[in-house]
DNA sequence: TAGTTTTAAGTTTTT
DNA sequence: CTTAAAACTA
């Protein structure tokens, strides 16, 4: 009875749905927070409601502004929305940040922000502050950029008196006011920015908030849990009295407090936003119940949470398995023996069909961990990919390109100038760039026309430098210019320039005409269309060959050079994507700063393969069978975690349990290798919260753990200590890498510790010393 | 000042 | 162990 609504006259989207999805989709009227737990369809209800408004409700599809965690689910939504009704492609989906540069792009102009700029990621603004904390030390440095993006996040500008919460040390306050400064005289945005400057915007404009308001009638937030302070402030300038505002989150699957996220955004949203209705959606459609059970019975522990019931639509399943293995050498074999097991014939999904590797994900706690799991995948020819650690944008010699093309667009930018003036060596030292910056800072006093330009700082002061230097700097603005040459002339499709003000007749200018349009139109065709030499790959190879980055590279490291090339030629291809003009190149940028997933993208679609994956990255995903690896403490719990953090480190373990369908594996290891010594480590005490009865411990489990399903080792009372360390005894099953399943047979003192006999089922008999630090092998169950 | 060698430090998690 | 930062030499 409670499956299907009783409504008949629904259309078959709508009809589909469980009551409260349904009433999730229809509700209006007032503010609607919903709580979604893990697997219970919001993705559904939220792409549902989109073509709902529009189809029913005869809502504008350009008046709806969805708003996502990640650029990725953006485009999922965005795809799924219309394939209910193809209008809700005009709806506005994008993530917080992405949507706050588009809003800069039209508006900066009101805060002082020309429209051309540049968005900094955490590198450059480290860069930035390193000239401003000059002879601090790197790790301060990074630091203290750390403080003034957390400062952002909630909300927080260089005057705010609650800084100190912050970041206590002294000279923050003075640190952050004069970065912004530095900014500001740039040009250019980092992150923080995205949001901080849209709020001070609106706020500072009434017209233009009232424009905004007008425009987006609907505003519907995902991932609602992980907002920050700024993002709600965002949020709350956006809504006017019309508009309807919609929320959707899980509490228990916040996990990015460390980044500023706000929890309390959720737990309070009744009550910034009064009248608020709350719709419940506590059925999970997609794990069983033993592995809801597991998950939950671990993020239970926590305080601070609103508490759910999630039901298990899918009934009773297969018991989650814990593996306590030696090392994390063996570790990586156990994942990958379940994978071949079930890829090669062994095991069957239950619907009968041969499990593919596509069904598996590898999670782990930290990127480091993933090095094993290749290493070992690679070598068994298992075809794999690695989620989220793609760094292809962090290389140097593709942030030294970026920096060229930055500079292009902005030649106020001291960051990019800085990094790549001199390089190649061009007898362009520190003295030499202090002096450029320094009259460029002095120009901007006197001119507001010349402010800050580096370009023109540096060719004025010509005639003072060096032979060497002159000639340096003069190669080095030359190829800038010669790059330059190869954008198309600003036309009258110079879109973002004459949108960058509000046009005065109340409707904000470009409406009707996206700035993305055109690449819009070129990124349809396929990739095979394109080749390199087209559209702005132009300009990234001239300036690239001009400066002599490209040369640089070749010259200085001879294995790597011809990588590095191939990556800059990869960046030129992924830049052919957009058209060779200002607008273009902008665009590009501002899509390299905000979308760093693009290129993992193409791999997805293409081979079954495992996936490799940091817990973090795995919200909003599900996978048929789920091993999360390295569940020991200093690992999984991090280090000494406790209180707040602790209970974000169990929810983190609670998202990761509730991605998988049908299948949960979780591995601890005895030792692991740490900054290259191999350590004892303990199991997490999560393992210790986890309801036992839905769980089945296999391996040389720690004495606690050796009881309940497993069957348990009658030993002498004096040899607790020593099975805890060896945990092996005659009649043990063990699965050896090379010669397959074996039985302990006999086990005798050595002068270098115990000796075990192992008989193989081929029949081979072995001695083994020191079993349990081995990696070739592991304990197997005995059921 | 550029490029080398030596020493130290460090691994969360990401828009 | 790997990588980045400091120290040193040509």
């Amino acid at each position: 009875m409670d499956r299907e609504p009783a409504s008949g006259d629904l259309p078959p989207y709508l009809a589909s749905l469980n009551p409260e999805q349904q009433a999730a989709v229809l509700h209006s009227g007032k503010p609607l927070l919903i709580l979604a737990g893990a697997g219970s369809g919001k993705t559904r209800v939220i792409t549902t409601k989109i073509a709902y408004l529009i189809r029913e409700k005869g809502v504008d599809p350009r008046s709806i502004l969805a708003v996502t965690f990640t650029n990725k689910a953006a485009r999922e939504m965005a795809e799924r929305a219309r394939r209910i009704d193809e209008r809700a492609g005009d709806a506005m989906l994008r993530t917080f940040h992405s949507f706050g540069a588009w809003f800069l792009r039209r508006n900066g102009s009101l805060g002082s922000l020309d429209s051309g700029f540049v968005i900094y990621d955490d590198d450059d603004t480290t860069a930035l502050l390193s000239t401003i904390m000059e002879d601090a030390p790197k790790a301060e440095v990074k630091q203290m950029a750390q403080s003034i993006s957390r400062a952002k996040d909630f909300f927080l500008s260089p005057d705010d008196p609650g800084l100190a919460r912050i970041n206590y040390r002294e000279e923050f306050r003075a640190v952050y006011t004069q970065y912004e400064e530095r900014l500001r005289r740039i040009g250019n945005v980092d992150f923080g920015d995205l949001i901080k400057k849209p709020v001070e915007i609106l706020r500072g404009f009434p017209d233009a908030a009232r424009r905004f308001r007008d425009r987006f009638r609907v505003i519907l937030v995902d991932e609602y849990q992980d907002s920050n302070i700024a993002q709600f402030e965002l949020l709350k300038e956006l809504c006017g009295s019309e508009t309807y505002v919609c929320v959707v989150g899980d509490d228990d699957q916040s996990i990015y407090r460390f980044r500023g996220a706000e929890v309390r955004n959720i737990l309070e949203f009744p009550d910034r936003f009064p009248g608020t209705d709350i719709i419940r959606l506590e059925r999970n459609y997609r794990s069983t119940a033993p592995i809801l059970a597991l998950a939950s019975s671990v993020v239970d522990r926590n305080k601070d949470r609103l508490g759910k019931t999630l039901r298990a639509e899918r009934g009773n399943g297969k018991t989650p398995v814990l593996a306590f293995l030696p090392d994390q050498d063996a570790e990586a074999a156990f994942c990958a023996e379940l994978i071949e097991n079930s890829a090669r014939s062994g095991t069957k999904r239950e619907n009968g069909v041969r499990a593919a590797y596509s069904d598996w994900a590898i999670l782990y706690r930290t990127n480091a961990q993933s090095l094993g799991f290749e290493t070992e995948l690679l070598r068994r020819k298992i075809p794999y990919r690695v989620v989220g650690s793609l760094k292809f944008y962090e290389r140097e010699e593709v942030k030294d390109a970026l920096a060229l093309l930055s500079f292009l667009i902005n030649p106020r930018d001291e960051v990019a100038f800085r990094r790549v003036v001199n390089k190649p060596a061009r007898g362009v030292g520190a003295a030499t760039v202090d002096r450029i910056a320094r009259a460029a800072a002095a120009f901007s006093e006197e001119s507001a026309q010349a402010g800050g330009d580096l370009s023109t700082a540096a060719r004025a002061l010509l005639p003072e430098l060096s032979a060497k230097a002159g000639a340096g700097i003069t190669a080095f603005l030359g190829a800038i210019a010669a790059g330059a040459l190869t954008l198309n002339v600003d036309k009258p499709d110079d879109i973002v320039a004459s949108n960058g003000v509000i046009a005065s007749n109340g409707v904000i200018a470009g409406n009707d005409v996206e700035p993305r349009n055109v690449s819009k139109r070129q990124r349809t065709k396929s990739r095979e269309e394109l080749r390199a030499g087209e559209g702005l790959s132009v300009c990234v190879v001239k300036l690239v060959q001009d400066a002599g980055i490209a040369g640089y590279h070749l010259a200085h490291d001879e294995i790597a050079g011809n990588q590095r090339i191939a990556n800059l030629q990869e960046l030129a291809n992924a830049a052919s994507l957009y058209p060779a003009s200002r607008e273009g190149l902008l665009e590009f940028l501002e899509h390299i700063e905000l979308d760093r997933s693009a290129e993992e993208e193409r791999k997805e679609n293409s081979e079954d393969s495992v996936t490799l994956i940091t817990l973090h990255n795995t919200k909003g995903l599900e996978f048929r069978r789920v091993i999360m690896t390295g569940i020991e403490q200093g690992v999984f719990p991090r280090d000494d975690k406790k209180g707040d953090d602790l209970e974000e480190e169990r929810r983190l373990f609670y998202v990761g349990a509730t991605r998988a369908m049908d299948e949960l594996y979780l591995s601890s290891c005895a030792m692991r290798r740490m900054f290259g010594r191999t350590m004892p480590v303990e199991p997490s005490i999560f393992l210790r919260e986890i309801d036992r009865a839905s769980l089945r411990v296999i391996g040389s489990a720690p004495y606690e753990f050796a009881s309940a399903n497993r069957v348990s080792r009658s030993g002498k009372a004096g040899a607790l200590e020593k099975k805890s360390e060896e945990g092996w005894q005659v009649g043990d099953r063990l699965f050896h890498d090379d010669y397959g399943y074996g039985g302990v047979a006999e086990i005798r003192e050595s002068e270098e510790g115990p000796v075990v006999r192992v008989r193989f089922e081929t029949g081979k008999e072995l001695h083994f010393l020191s079993l349990h630090q081995s990696s070739r092998f592991m304990k197997v169950g005995d059921d």
